[in-house]
DNA sequence: ACCGGGTTAGACAAGTTGTCTATACTTCGG
DNA sequence: CCGAAGTATAGACAACTTGTCTAACCCGGT
């Protein structure tokens, strides 16, 4: 059982943004696309990686005619989520909001971007904020 | 010189957090609060981690009569920005925006911090360049 | 001189990470 | 049928990290 808090390594991610591009990939389109001059080991490089993602349940395998398809089993989104949990859990007893009020805080934001939140933040405020049922809050 | 993304451990970070509590501590003092019940190699054990802190530029030595002490060189919001950059890094083509707008979206926020949050944006966005006084400005 | 605290250097096992080797299995052309 | 080429899988491996631990060292006080 790969712990919950399972971290996805640098070769993994890389397999990761690919998967997000293509939605569903084989062996050889991956090492062709991040291994383009790999030696000959790339494809079971690649092949150790799948592997390890699907133990993190993170990608999974499907039988087609041909060779295996993968897909992810995380949207980006979902990773991103995970990560500042993660985060907020280590340096901020657990609680989001300050990460929250950091980073509003402390990036310069253009008035774009402030102009668009406080957007964001008016129409989330209209919605019922009891029953939070409608939208996917925060994945898990 | 050790790399500018060196990664704190989990060790390193329960370090951390004593010394942003204290400000400065010895050895023992943190031997102490750290390995309360330690066997005899809990003081080595700690001085390894103080060391590797040293190293990557976190903390540092300071001279005094007795014992050495020690001090954060990272305060926890800097370490906060640190870590958020880095998922911003791998997660979001290396923008911190996204990762607001995601946060804002979903997390619950209560009414109160969502009026907090747009009083801050507004507060922001009247001042923009000033450091103002009252304020801590220290992210990043 | 001895003791006990502080101080330091390094050994160490366990785990992670990315790569690589060896060996199957499948399938298709000749 | 044989073998070549692509696919599939298991496991070895070196390099590195991480937390702990051992063995010393130095030095002032009694």
């Amino acid at each position: 059982m790969p712990k919950p808090t399972a971290d996805v390594t640098e070769a993994e991610l890389a397999i990761l943004q690919r998967l997000w591009v293509h939605e569903a990939a084989s062996m050889r389109q991956l090492v062709d696309e991040l291994y383009p001059s790999g030696g000959a080991s790339a494809y079971a490089t690649v092949q150790k990686l799948l592997e390890r993602l699907e133990a993190k349940e993170l990608g999974r395998r499907e039988r087609t005619d041909g060779p295996w398809q993968f897909r992810a089993r995380v949207s980006r989104d979902e990773l991103l989520s995970r990560r500042l949990r993660r985060v907020a859990e280590q340096l901020c007893d657990g609680s989001l909001a300050p990460v929250l009020t950091h980073l509003v805080r402390g990036q310069r934001l253009t008035p774009a971007e402030r102009a668009e939140l406080r957007q964001l933040l008016t129409e989330l405020s209209q919605e019922p904020p009891t029953r939070s049922s409608g939208r996917r809050a925060g994945g898990a």
